[in-house]
DNA sequence: TAGCGCTCGTTGACATGTAAACCAAGTTCG
DNA sequence: CGAACTTGGTTTACATGTCAACGAGCGCTA
């Protein structure tokens, strides 16, 4: 490889800043988030798209795919929020093999009481200190990022 | 607690945005660095911060604050990295209790081979698809929300 | 319809992170 | 000085993720 092209003042700024933010961001959403209603990340993301549906309910493997989490560790984790009441295992009415996952009762109320502080606290970490123009500039890097992989894929 | 204040259209694009893209810019560069020079980002991130000391050494708990870790976390990795010969611990002169971790040289070899492909990788998937502008918001964006997590903290 | 290959979900073996207990070495203060 | 407290690092117990292998069921095709 030649001399490798390395990052200028800006580009570095730019880089650097995002790598901390993401590391002590998301660590301080996902402590406010266990201490006000004691639920990961993760189990937040599966009720989450659990709600998405109107009957509550996924296969395992379309919602790995929707999460972008490997089957085994959804696998893992359903187990998991199971024990805890969380979420159920039903069978697959047109397939021996499936797992249907389903939204408990008592994951519904889980959800429930944990949506607002989680958006609170989302808010006072990130959005509200943010500009439109800032949100706005946010949601178009995401979306050049993400096309970006997208098209590196296909 | 009252009625939340859910995010609109603008606020839930840059958070959602933020999230996934979060999840799979660094799992891309991750497998990237992996593929490219068999170091995980933990190790790249110890060798960078070995390399930053001219002496190339750092005490453990010092090292730990600055990248934000926790002790044990570090020595563990730390464990495996000199089984790997890429560092080496010592003792400390100064305190019989302490651990210095020493750059070794096959350490420093592997963060020379590392560097351009892994620069040349964030390039592709982040740096270069922004423009100017986009650099500078991101880094500002970090700015605002690190300073305003340091707050939190004091 | 029998066989073969593929998919679905689970699991075993292992890698890596956290929280808390622990030991040893420093430090403070009567 | 020396007991009590603090600090630095390791370790134990456990939580959670990955990869690969597996068993069971689906479905194409000969």
């Amino acid at each position: 490889m030649a001399e490798p092209r390395w990052l200028d003042d800006r580009q570095s700024r730019a880089w650097l800043g995002y790598r901390r933010m993401r590391l002590l961001l998301d660590a301080q959403i996902s402590r406010d988030l266990h201490r006000d209603s004691g639920l990961s990340d993760a189990d937040y993301d599966v009720l989450s798209a659990l709600t998405a549906r109107q009957d509550r309910r996924w296969r395992l493997q379309e919602l790995a795919d929707r999460m972008l989490w490997s089957k085994s560790r959804l696998s893992r984790h359903i187990s998991r929020m199971e024990e805890r009441g969380l979420v159920s295992r039903e069978e697959c009415a047109t397939d021996g093999r499936g797992a249907v996952i389903v939204l408990s009762e008592g994951g519904w109320r889980a959800i429930q009481e944990a949506a607002p502080p989680h958006v609170e606290s989302v808010r006072r970490h990130l959005i509200d200190l943010l500009t439109d123009e800032q949100l706005d500039a946010l949601g178009d890097i995401s979306d050049i990022v993400l096309s970006n992989l997208a098209s590196d894929d296909a």
